[in-house]
This record gives C-alpha cells, sequence and structure tokens, in this order.
DNA sequence: ATGGCAGGAAGCTCCTGA
C-alpha cells in the first residue's frame, strides 16, 4: 500500500499536476492540504474518474484538506475534536484497515506573531487528538504539511533559520511529542539523500539553488513503521510549469 | 536591506503562505 502526501497550494491551479502523478505514481492514498476549495466547488468528477475516491474538507481561499483512496473509505471525521478552529485542517478516514490522518499544521508567520501560538496551540490538541487515536488505532498514519522542520538537516542554512519560525524549539519540540508517543518519521527509517527537502519558496530561485526544507512528514504508529518498506521524496512534480511549492511524499507499507 | 514569488478574492491592491 502506498500512502502519499502532496501541499498542493490550489488543488483548482494544480489539479492537471495531481492527476498526471495519480497516473504515474498510483498510489493507493494520497492526502491534500491547501486546497483552498470550497466542497460546493471540488473537482470531484476529475479525481473520480482517475479511479479514486475522495473525502474533503475545505474552505475558500484558505487551508482545505482531502484524503484520495483506489480503496473503500469509512469512519470520516473533520477537525480536531473539542478543539474550536475554522479553518480546515484535518481530516480523517479509514482505509483497509488502516487509519489515515492528513493534516495541514498552521503556518506560524513569526515568532513572535498570534498565528505562532495558535500553532502551538494548535499542535497540543493535535498531539492530545493523536494520542486517543493511537490507542483506538494500531495502525495509524498522520501524513501531512507540519510546517515544522525537525532537525538541523532537514534545513538547507540552519544558521539563518535559527530561531525561526518552522524551526524553533517549541515547534520542535512539539515535532518530538509526537515521536515520544510512539510514532516514526518515516522518512528517518531508510538511508535517504543530503538536502531532502518537501518545500522550496517561490523566490530566488530557491529549488534550482536546493534552498528547501523537510516540513512534510509521514508519521507511522509502531505497527505501521515496522512495517514500512520505503519512504521517498518525489521532486518531479516541483520542478514543472506553474508548480506547488512543496513536492509529494510517500510511503509503502505491507499490508 | 524584510526585498523576492504565487494564489485567491476583489477589482487596478492586499492578505497569506513558509
Amino acid at each position: 500500500m502506498i500512502i502519499a502526501t502532496w501541499n498542493v497550494n490550489s488543488l483548482k491551479v494544480r489539479l492537471p499536476h495531481l492527476l498526471d502523478w495519480l497516473q504515474q505514481r498510483g498510489p493507493d492514498v494520497v492526502c491534500l492540504q491547501e486546497t483552498k476549495t470550497e466542497n460546493a466547488k471540488f473537482p470531484l468528477t476529475d479525481i473520480q474518474a482517475a479511479g479514486y475516491q475522495v473525502e474533503y474538507s475545505g474552505q475558500k481561499t484558505y487551508n482545505g484538506v482531502a484524503i484520495l483512496s483506489r480503496h473503500a473509505i469509512s469512519d470520516i471525521q473533520t477537525d480536531i475534536p473539542g478543539f474550536a478552529d475554522e479553518q480546515k485542517r484535518v481530516l480523517a478516514v479509514t482505509v483497509a484497515g488502516v487509519r489515515v490522518v492528513c493534516a495541514y499544521v498552521p503556518n506560524g508567520q513569526a515568532v513572535d506573531s498570534e498565528k505562532y501560538q495558535y500553532k502551538l496551540n494548535w499542535l497540543s490538541a493535535f498531539q492530545h487528538w493523536l494520542a486517543t487515536e493511537l490507542e483506538r488505532h494500531p495502525r495509524l498514519a498522520v501524513l501531512g504539511d507540519y510546517n515544522i522542520a525537525p532537525a538541523d538537516e532537514d534545513v538547507h542554512d540552519p544558521k539563518a533559520w535559527e530561531g525561526q519560525v518552522l524551526v524553533s524549539d517549541r515547534e520542535r519540540a512539539a515535532f518530538r511529542q509526537l515521536v515520544e508517543m510512539g510514532f516514526k518519521d518515516g522518512f528517518r527509517l531508510f538511508p535517504q539523500p543530503e538536502k531532502s527537502f518537501t518545500w522550496w519558496d517561490y523566490r530566488m530561485n530557491a529549488f534550482k539553488r536546493k534552498m528547501g526544507m523537510r516540513i512534510d512528514h509521514i508519521l507511522l504508529s509502531p505497527d505501521l513503521a515496522r512495517n514500512c518498506r520505503h519512504c521517498e521524496i518525489d521532486i518531479e512534480p516541483r520542478g514543472r510549469e506553474r508548480p506547488s511549492d512543496h513536492t509529494p511524499i510517500w510511503a509503502e507499507i505491507e499490508t
């Protein structure tokens, strides 16, 4: 089973890229973030025609998440239970006995901003919810745009980014708490190339200059981590015309 | 030097992203 995540930065604009990628790679499950599409305008027929079922939780202009699946979807949940939030950032479903959580963690803007505090509050609520999910679902995968680079090796220039949003101690501590709960960073289960990133700024020719960050992740429960055979970032979509600033990451789980 | 690029909604500019 191939599971993947991709922040598409507008599903409307990226739909051709997504459909190409589905055809090329044939993933079983794909989590999307930043669809920026309200539910009434979701491109349902195009995605169904590609052979996928889909659930989505969107809003106009900002945020928005979706999960595509080649297999039957059940037990759909939107948002973090008990956490009041207008922003559509979370969707959870069950596919083939695997609980899949799709998450778009807040960006945080700057460490001294209200949005940073919102990010920390959000991450706290997310972590507490995932603790209960982990008890209920031994086979649990949490995929998405975490907006956190867990370690310096996940940052093109750690000195320049030191203390900034995406790498600050409190954000990294929040990520570490998820790992301490038992989740594994799927990407780090295997040897990986240096300078492996999932996001590159649109500006300053950052992609060609390899100035990126690894902020999109696949976290796996112990059960799924034991059965994970591969995890890889696919940078091809980032090099296309009019790309998303993020590129997909996928993992293969033996089921 | 806080720039730069992109998307969306609105509308000839601004907010947000990361």
